[in-house]
DNA sequence: ATGAAAGCGCTAACAC
DNA sequence: GTGTTAGCGCTTTCAT
């Protein structure tokens, strides 16, 4: 049982007969402290189990070592593995994370960001589909750097670490287009949401442009983001004639699948299917399924690595990072 | 575009011609304050933008609103389930959540504990599946209350919020039993961790004992915590002859019944499997996996409630809570 | 109902 | 290499 809380900085320097100051820069390691005392004030820490508080220390140096994350929801897969990327590299660099969930709610993450920005945090982290004006305002307001992470504003004014999405959704489109399919449901989230919605249906668009199929808005759907909004959406898309469907959301890709087995559907023989985020969801199906693959847990880590940079006012030459994406292939598409 | 920082309490006592002391007042809600000088300082820091600074709150009152919150990894669905229910409860009450990943690692989870005491967090939610001795340790010696959530001490000394393991495990051995089966695996995680190795394995040899059983070591399997790993013990089950298999993780029973359907075996027909943690990956497969019934969202929210009443100084009649669980039956068990 | 003043535990000049 | 001295921005007695 080791001592309750109780000992501070200036019961060491009492202890050893020296100043807090002394005490202090032991503690930081400041190396303008001689051996010897070095050592008597170590020994003195250890007896008395005295931590630093890190609320004083924060007060006193205007740095809290604390980096603020909002998110849309920590169970879901995809974020939580951009989190997991944060976490790690903020661990690499000391810093610990308070992190917020707002369901994509504009006036919780308002709210997350403000909170963040009283509880003095060095940093924050913004991950969510949608960039509200007042939410960027916010953002913009605040006294700490702020990196987005899968996210977009769609002024680009905020520093940014992302894939191309556009570009992702056109080769998969590519990818079903060349297999013959030429009336393909698109299966977005709200389509005025950046990346979810308008980003995707510009992707979309370009690839049927090329190959010269015109636009047909029947096959634009935009569901939730679950597994029985996939099951819903399947015989909407089924009553279409499409043979193919490319989906944002891993969830709703397995249940339209899923659907369409069970309606006689042979997937991919008689439909493919390509998802975009490439979760453990499109691995553990039969068949497994096609998906645009995305480094998410190296978008996070490029992101706090990026805020780490910004947090020492270190300037940085690029803030609109995009990561490689991949297409890959499994069981929902032929080839 | 807000403010950037600045304003302190000081700057709006200034501005109204009243004490710090009155502004304080009003910002914490304190009634002892004429209501035309609340009026006044209300402007005031509407005009100037005025943000208390929590960090020299906390300082002073010796609060944070902040908990500190230890889990194993955030992309795992079981606890980020259990998050999700902590975070909003702990948002209910207006306390904001430090989290840290810690793979369950002992190191790392006496090492984010301390960390977290040196934050001066009001409260700890711990989970994790072994509790060290040393991690106990390390907790009792905290200053702040800690709550286990979805895992035990064995000394049960801390208070913490679960389902009953052991009964849960002996359920579902009692339903694969009664549909005739007497070779049974049992696949858990490392033995020697309390949830997913011991408390398993009492509840499987309760059955069976109830059952006349004999035991057969040769049944009990230890695996990684993945799609990989089912996989690969699934080939060391069938050699065993068993006819169906109790998992500990819903990936690794994904894994099994993947390779059993891929090697001709008929789920559920030839092999039952169920599963424990009742996490979207036993929906969106075929057949969708049996499961013990968890309420995860609800131990993480009932395992903050009472933080909350703990950091409030209230006692708690029972500190070992234990909800309810119950067995989903679904397409890989008969019945 | 309001103000004065003493900290909370630490860092950061600035002296020596 | 070490000590002194101000704060950091706020809460909280204790007076009034």
């Amino acid at each position: 049982m080791q001592k309750k809380n109780s000992a501070t900085i200036y019961d060491v320097a009492h202890r050893v007969g020296v100043s807090l100051a002394t005490v202090s820069r032991v503690v930081n390691g400041n190396s303008n402290v001689r051996d010897s005392t070095k050592r008597k004030v170590l020994d003195a820490i250890e007896e008395l189990g005295y931590h630093p508080n890190a609320v004083a220390r924060g007060l006193a140096s205007k740095k809290t070592t604390t980096i603020g994350v909002v998110m849309p929801d920590i169970t879901d897969v995809y974020y939580s593995e951009l989190a997991r990327g944060i976490d790690d590299v903020a661990n690499m660099y000391h810093y610990d994370v308070l992190l917020t969930n707002t369901d994509e709610d504009p006036v919780r993450e308002t709210m997350a960001v403000n909170n963040l920005a009283s509880k003095q945090v060095d940093g924050i982290i913004f991950m969510g589909n949608e960039l509200d004006h007042e939410v960027v305002n916010t953002i913009s307001g605040v006294n700490a750097p702020v990196v987005l992470a899968g996210s977009v504003d769609s002024e680009k004014k905020l520093p940014s670490v992302n894939i191309d999405y556009v570009e992702a959704i056109k080769e998969a489109m590519e990818a079903v287009i060349k297999n013959g399919h030429d009336r393909v449901a698109i299966v977005t989230g709200p389509v005025e949401h950046a990346i979810n919605g308008m980003h995707r249906l510009v992707g979309y668009k370009k690839a049927l442009e090329e190959a010269q199929i015109e636009f047909d808005d029947s096959l634009l759907f935009s569901t939730h983001q679950d597994y029985a909004a996939g099951l819903q959406v399947a015989e909407k898309i089924l009553a279409t004639g499409a043979t193919a469907a490319i989906t944002y959301d891993d969830e709703v890709a397995v249940g339209i699948m899923n659907y369409l087995r069970d309606h006689g559907k042979k997937v991919p023989e008689d439909f493919e299917i390509i998802t975009s985020n490439d979760t453990k969801f499109t691995i553990i199906t039969r068949p497994q399924v096609t998906s645009i693959g995305q480094p998410k847990y190296d978008i996070g880590a490029v992101a706090m690595r990026m805020l780490t940079k910004l947090m020492n006012n270190e300037t940085i030459e690029l803030t609109q990072v995009k990561l490689p994406h991949t297409l890959e292939r499994r069981g929902t598409t032929l080839n």
